[in-house]
DNA sequence: GTAGGGTTAG
């Protein structure tokens, strides 16, 4: 026993592989080797280092052994779960259930684990199947497991009814659960567990609040997030940095950056680079520009490197505020300061030198720099294009994305709105044609407003809301007040060749109209109206939301799928530029 | 070889 305490203080000390290989020699010298604890160690040493080149020498160690335990098997699949190839793991998995090695609950958990990270939904099934038939079911952890895996694979369903059957859960389980529902899109069904949870008397510790906030962030549901910010300052949740920068990043996406900005400014914790990145990515989706600049300059006087993400962040508030000679002096900062721009910041920089019309300077950044573009680089052109009416660079763009086999519909209806846009409505049929034949399909627009805290969605021309009527009728009001103001529809957006009137409804039932149409009817005067949307803002949309937010004095604020739009008083903050 | 294994912000 003695010489077994020995042999593990001078494991834990051994990190290199030519220590390692010495203590195997010790092993194997003193006939140690082939008994059971001190070589399954030896192994679990060698396959969780972060080298991989151990993984591969555990591999070799397992292999002398003459007969393995599970716990030899186990080492090595923990290993190849945490690696960067987790499928590998389940390959492995395969190969000890053949063995006649039996699996034990800790073989499920890893092979889990490695369903989990390889997002390998039927695997996972598999094991399931496993777990019941060798009566692992009532082990909290290993379910728990079973749980993320089902959830980060996106079969929520089948999540939900592993955990609705658990007999036992703990935290955790509620947890992976609210994440779950929250990362897989499904954030009303988050904020209902999260309440559920509260309901039968647990106490949410740091990470259900981050799940929570992060199905609020993706609602917009402030009042939701504030009813979790209230908890987590009741609880001293907010002793946790993370939790802080959470906090920071829900308001800022609920479009409340004063609020964002007080806690940022309040925290008690240290903040991190993620902290004041978070902070600046919220300035930019609210279009303050010159506050996000600044913010960059404040971190650096206080001793912090930005890194590429602040530096995105910071690019993106310049795009997002019309900041085009300072976005373009940002990028040569970057590269001075010996930050390296990646791919995502010379397309903040080709959007923002495109939305002011600058195509032939984004088109030469394209052209100039230092990796291939990606489709994304000729969407934004093409997008620009539409926008200045370039049909030439349109066409360029357009040839790119044909070649790189593009299949967004997004691209279709973009040029495809090129050639509307100046009446070829042959040429639009053609792109049309496409379509069908590759078989894309427009992603469906759909847009959130939260009412007295109960969210509500409503998609393109939807009828299933229970106001229905009333909304439509909302509608037809608005629609005869703006034309009345001297507002013409801009019908030309409109993908199909159809009549002018069809094209205006198209336009009018779009999900924005029905969400602002639906708080004007259920909220008292004057108060703000908040919408979050999936998709762009449509230039209509805009215009119309402009002339709404003056004739009925109110204020609408938009998040779309990249930034806030403020309408008041007629005008809307982002001036016309996004 | 008793335990080991699960959730988390830009």
């Amino acid at each position: 026993m003695a010489s077994l305490i020995h042999f593990e203080s001078l494991l834990q000390k051994c990190n290199s592989l030519i220590q390692i290989k010495q203590f195997q020699a010790h092993l194997i010298t003193t006939g140690k080797f082939q008994s059971h604890p001190s070589r399954t160690k030896l192994i679990e040493l060698c396959a969780l280092s972060p080298a991989a080149s151990n993984l591969s020498f555990a591999a070799e160690i397992f292999r002398q052994v003459n007969a393995p335990k599970t716990n030899d098997w186990n080492a090595i699949l923990r290993g190849l779960a945490k690696s960067p190839n987790p499928t590998n793991a389940i390959t492995w998995f395969r190969t000890i259930s053949r063995s006649p090695q039996k699996i034990d609950a800790l073989t499920c958990s890893f092979a889990l684990k490695a369903c989990a990270r390889a997002l390998a939904l039927s695997e996972g099934t598999q094991i399931h199947s496993q777990i019941l038939r060798f009566g692992f079911d009532a082990d909290v952890l290993l379910v728990t497991t079973l749980l993320d895996v089902y959830a980060k694979s996106g079969d929520l369903d089948a999540a939900k009814q592993v955990f609705d059957e658990m007999s036992i859960r703990d935290i955790a389980s509620w947890n992976v659960m609210i994440s779950g529902l929250a990362q897989g899109s499904w954030p009303n069904e988050a904020i209902d567990l999260f309440n559920r949870m509260k309901e039968e008397g647990w106490r949410p510790d740091e990470v259900t609040v981050l799940g929570a906030l992060s199905a609020c962030s993706q609602l917009g549901a402030v009042r939701q997030g504030e009813i979790v910010h209230r908890y987590i300052v009741d609880e001293k949740l907010d002793m946790n940095g993370i939790v802080c920068n959470a906090v920071i990043d829900m308001y800022g996406k609920c479009g409340f950056v004063d609020k964002a900005y007080l806690v940022f400014n309040k925290m008690s914790c240290k903040k991190t680079l993620i902290t004041w990145n978070t902070m600046i990515m919220a300035f930019a989706m609210n279009g303050d520009g010159y506050k996000a600049l600044d913010l960059l300059d404040q971190m650096v006087l206080e001793g912090m490197l930005p890194d590429d993400v602040s530096y995105l962040s910071a690019l993106c508030a310049c795009n997002h505020a019309g900041l085009v000679e300072e976005g373009v002096r940002l990028l040569d900062t970057m590269i001075e300061s010996g930050v390296k721009p990646n791919i995502k910041h010379y397309g903040t920089v080709v959007d923002l030198l495109g939305r002011a019309g600058r195509l032939q300077e984004a088109y030469d950044i394209i052209n100039s720099m230092p990796m291939m573009p990606d489709i994304v680089f000729w969407q934004t052109l093409l997008g620009a294009s539409k926008t200045y009416g370039n049909v030439e660079m349109a066409e360029i763009a357009s040839k790119k994305l044909v070649e790189m086999g593009s299949n967004a519909s997004g691209d279709f209806v973009l040029l495809s709105n090129v050639y509307a846009a100046q009446q070829r409505w042959h040429d639009v049929g053609r792109v049309r044609e496409t379509m069908k034949n590759s078989d894309v399909r427009k992603v469906p627009g759909f847009s959130y407003t939260e009412i007295d805290g109960k969210m509500h969605k409503f998609v393109n021309a939807d009828q299933s809301h229970p106001n229905s009527k009333e909304i439509y009728m909302k509608l037809d009001e608005i629609r005869f007040k703006i034309k009345a103001y001297g507002y013409d529809a801009e019908t030309n957006l409109v993908l199909h060749d159809i009549g002018d009137e069809d094209k205006e409804n198209v336009l009018n039932f779009h999900s924005e109209k029905l969400a602002v149409a639906y708080s004007l009817i259920s909220t008292r005067d004057g108060t703000p109206i908040h919408v979050i949307k999936n998709l762009r803002i449509c230039v209509d949309c805009h215009a119309v939301l402009k002339i709404i937010s003056k004739i009925y004095s109110r204020e609408i604020i938009v998040r779309d799928r990249a930034r806030f739009h403020r309408f008041k008083e007629g005008e809307c903050s982002c001036r016309d530029y996004w």
